[in-house]
DNA sequence: TTGACGCATTCCCATATAGGCATATGATGG
DNA sequence: CCATCATATGCCTATATGGGAATGCGTCAA
């Protein structure tokens, strides 16, 4: 069954790097799909097809502005995933800590009995 | 060129659902393939092969214990992720205030001219 | 060495994209 | 209504992926 559709899940949303060009370049405010595709080096179907899956989670909205269609951010839908990964925090600071105790093993068992070659 | 491959980049790792729930069954400690499957609902090979994508991501790393393999959390890879995502933070919050805004500005507009049909 | 157990791999299939291209749809100005 | 600009869609192809079933492989015990 491939993988889950882009369009009902936010992870999937934004695991697409394209999509996340979109959403960082919209953190400067609302724009137009060309200007968009322009400044991200996409073709204009492209953009409006990334825009999309991005409305349908609910990442950006979209505003009519004359002929443009003026796309900006919605950055509600991200707090959960936010969170999700948040949920991981203390994990990679153990992991930090662990990785630190184990340099100074190193260091340690360098000092006690130095060996030839120890150093490079 | 569908997606990019979900080895070489942590957001597809993450975006595939029973993943994340590996991840999070991981928070609980070191834990054999067969227990997972299990836990998780999903058959061995299913399991063996997400812990796969995990573990070349580095997500998790394995541990060889007599006929076992032990599979533990490494969720340094997800501090990137959770920084990206935290880019956005200050506009969820915005977002939240506009909505609040908005909903304010409803309320009054109706009290103001009340009209037949604004209450539904 | 053989057998059993735990896990990783491989093969095959159905499906969901992403990309490129052509074209339909919408809104605006004459 | 027509021409034009800005977007959205439809269509087609190549590819990646998840699921299922069968099988290969390494480890341990007898």
């Amino acid at each position: 069954m491939a993988r889950a559709a882009t369009t009902s899940d936010t992870f999937n949303a934004i695991a697409e790097p394209q999509r996340r060009e979109i959403l960082m370049l919209l953190r400067g405010g609302e724009r137009p799909v060309t200007e968009l595709a322009r400044d991200l080096g996409m073709t204009q179907p492209q953009a409006s097809k990334h825009l999309r899956v991005l409305r349908e989670v609910g990442l950006v909205r979209v505003r009519g502005a004359g002929k443009q269609r003026l796309y900006d951010l919605d950055a509600r839908g991200l707090r959960p995933v936010h969170e999700w990964v948040g949920g991981f925090e203390r994990f990679w600071s153990e992991s930090f800590d662990r990785l630190d105790e184990y340099v100074q093993e190193l260091k340690q068992a360098r000092q006690e009995e130095p060996h030839d070659g120890d150093d490079q």
